[in-house]
RNA sequence: GGCCGAGUACCCAAGUGGACUAAGGGGACGGAUUGCAAAUCCGUUAUUCAUGGGUUCGAAUCCCAUCUCGGCCUCCA
């Protein structure tokens, strides 16, 4: 089946093909997390919709190879190209941990890091980040416990891009100016603009309001981008022929995709993905730096942007209080089997509006599969006349994900083929070769890609964290309560049991209980 | 000012010219079940797709205009 994807580069939907020649491997770079603070769940959206196309990729058939960085170089809060003014975005982390330290809140993982130590800053945040990106379900996450290299750091690339930006040199690409910054040459490039529709001569310079009028002045375009800068105050900083400092922060990405994806393809690669503001200017500038250096014509062949997400309506931002991490949610109790179905359930190209409500929808949603999932696992020895609806719902469910991947549109067919199982009856009588041991293949298929089960199961354990010895003596008493018809005590500890954050339910078999997500 | 998106039920959200008398989920309502709830199971819930024109045998889907919302135009996923 072929997959039909939306590449920002020409605007339109098209067939994807890999550079393979066996037409197998597909190479696939994705713009990662900076790490001078928590990843916050618009990031997430982000990087979840590239592990949803990672996954479809492996759904039809390919094998790939994924790339995330993580930039732990210190940029700057006003990081216009040529200035970099404002303060170093590293020093800024550092200073916030050290007030945290002084005032006792670290985080307890966090209580021993020496937050004057940039490097010790950005592995912290670093470390968050895996365990936020394990607990979604990223798939690239595992294969980076066995190998390092998929996620890489730019500081451990410096060399590289030193190269780079003298090659570009060489190439006339670049020249460094009268402030002793190397900049990019945009009117070098003459397909410049390709990427975002901001060409050199439709750019209005200064039109975003952060570009500072002293640097545009020795730069040859307003629009020539920095790529390299002598600071010897920089926090990070490293010898280089025009001086100690530090790189343009585009070049981390042209750099790593080219040694870990592209050193047999001439530094081309199939996939690069960011968020929506990564089209420009970063990703308008490495297709810049990267052919202007390869001399390609393409960079990535195919460029996946996800639109941002928005919260309860309204952007999100720390100053309407809708800002949130994955930390924050989690302690609100949401699980991240729930949190990562709300990000991904819609179209990866459309704005989403993250709410509670459709948290708690999600949940109700996985909830549903699991429970599907135990009835098929309890019943896979029982025999079926006829594949049964969800076997026959995979070639839709993959169509719909292949159509420039429709989740909810897959979603819908697996919904569809689920609610033809009866899973509070046994299954009909059948005599049939095919059994229920297919459905449940066919359903695993399925959360191949929604990666939903697995975090519930898992979550499922990790509720041991709660008390749960203290919830269940509750429910003992709350039970022997209903045996004596004490209705009134029973209804207080279930009310205290509420109290407690746990919802309890009285099945045939038992009661069970969860918990409840507050917003 | 330039460029790019979006507006489908109470909410989230598919569908992008003909099997649409518009998927799916949540909610709500009715029924089964229950000590009462919750959960679960069954059923019902948009003659209509921001508005106004147009093209067409046929439009939620194409075109034009209007309104509204959002993004980017050198911090940002």
């Amino acid at each position: 089946m072929t997959l039909r994807l939306y590449n920002t580069l020409t605007n339109q939907e098209e067939d994807f093909t890999p550079l393979d020649p066996t037409g197998k491997r597909v190479t696939f770079y994705s713009c990662g997390p900076t790490v001078y603070d928590y990843a916050h769940i618009g990031n997430f959206r982000s990087f979840l919709n590239a592990d949803v196309l990672r996954r479809t990729l492996e759904l039809v058939g390919y094998e790939v190879v994924h790339v995330m960085n993580m930039t732990d170089v210190g940029h700057m809060t006003d990081d216009d190209i040529a200035d970099g003014a404002g303060e170093d975005k590293m020093q800024v982390a550092a200073t916030r941990l050290l007030e945290a330290k002084k005032s006792g809140n670290l985080p307890q993982d966090a209580s021993d890091i020496d937050p004057t130590d940039p490097y010790a800053v950005a592995d912290f945040y670093a470390d968050a980040f895996v365990d936020d990106a394990r607990r979604l379900g990223l798939k690239l996450i595992h294969e980076a416990d066995e190998r390092p290299e998929l996620m890489p750091r730019p500081t451990r690339y410096i060399e590289p891009m030193i190269q780079l930006v003298k090659t570009l040199i060489e190439n006339d690409h670049a020249y460094l100016a009268d402030d002793g910054v190397v900049y990019f040459s945009v009117q070098s490039f003459p397909a410049y603009g390709r990427l975002s529709g901001n060409s050199p001569d439709k750019i209005r310079s200064g039109e975003g309001g952060r570009v500072n009028e002293a640097t545009q002045a020795v730069k040859k375009h307003p629009a020539d981008f920095m790529l390299w800068k002598p600071d010897p105050s920089h926090v990070m900083k490293w010898p280089s022929p025009w001086g100690e400092g530090y790189p343009g922060w585009h070049l981390e990405c042209s750099v790593m995709a080219m040694a870990l994806l592209g050193a047999e393809t001439d530094g081309v690669i199939d996939l690069h993905s960011g968020g929506e503001d990564n089209i420009f200017p970063h990703h308008e500038c490495e297709i810049a730096q990267t052919c202007g250096a390869t001399g390609q014509s393409h960079f990535a062949r195919y460029w996946f942007h996800t639109r941002f997400l928005i919260v309860e309506g309204e952007k999100m931002s720390k100053s309407k209080g809708n800002f949130y991490t994955l930390r924050d949610l989690l302690a609100k109790g949401a699980s991240p089997a729930a949190i990562r179905l709300e990000l991904i359930k819609t179209h990866y190209r459309s704005q989403a509006n993250f709410t509670f409500q459709g948290l708690t929808d999600s949940q109700r949603q996985i909830d549903r599969w699991s429970r599907l999932h135990d009835w098929l696992h309890k019943n896979s020895a029982a025999p079926l006349d006829e594949p049964g609806p969800l076997t026959t719902a995979l070639p839709a469910f993959k169509a719909a994900l292949c159509a420039d991947l429709n989740v909810s549109g897959a979603i819908g067919t697996l919904n569809e083929a689920a609610s033809r199982h009866d899973t509070s009856a046994q299954p009909p009588a059948a005599t049939g070769a095919h059994t229920y041991a297919d459905e449940l293949r066919a359903l695993n298929a399925m959360d191949s890609v929604l990666g939903v089960l697995d975090l519930q199961h898992q979550a499922s354990l990790a509720q041991s964290d709660l008390d749960v010895s203290q919830i269940e003596l509750l429910i003992a008493r709350r039970n022997t309560a209903r045996t004596a018809k004490d209705w009134a005590a029973a209804d207080r500890l279930r009310d205290e049991l509420l109290e407690m954050g746990i919802a309890i339910k009285d099945g045939p078999n038992g009661t069970t209980w969860s918990p409840v997500v507050s917003s």
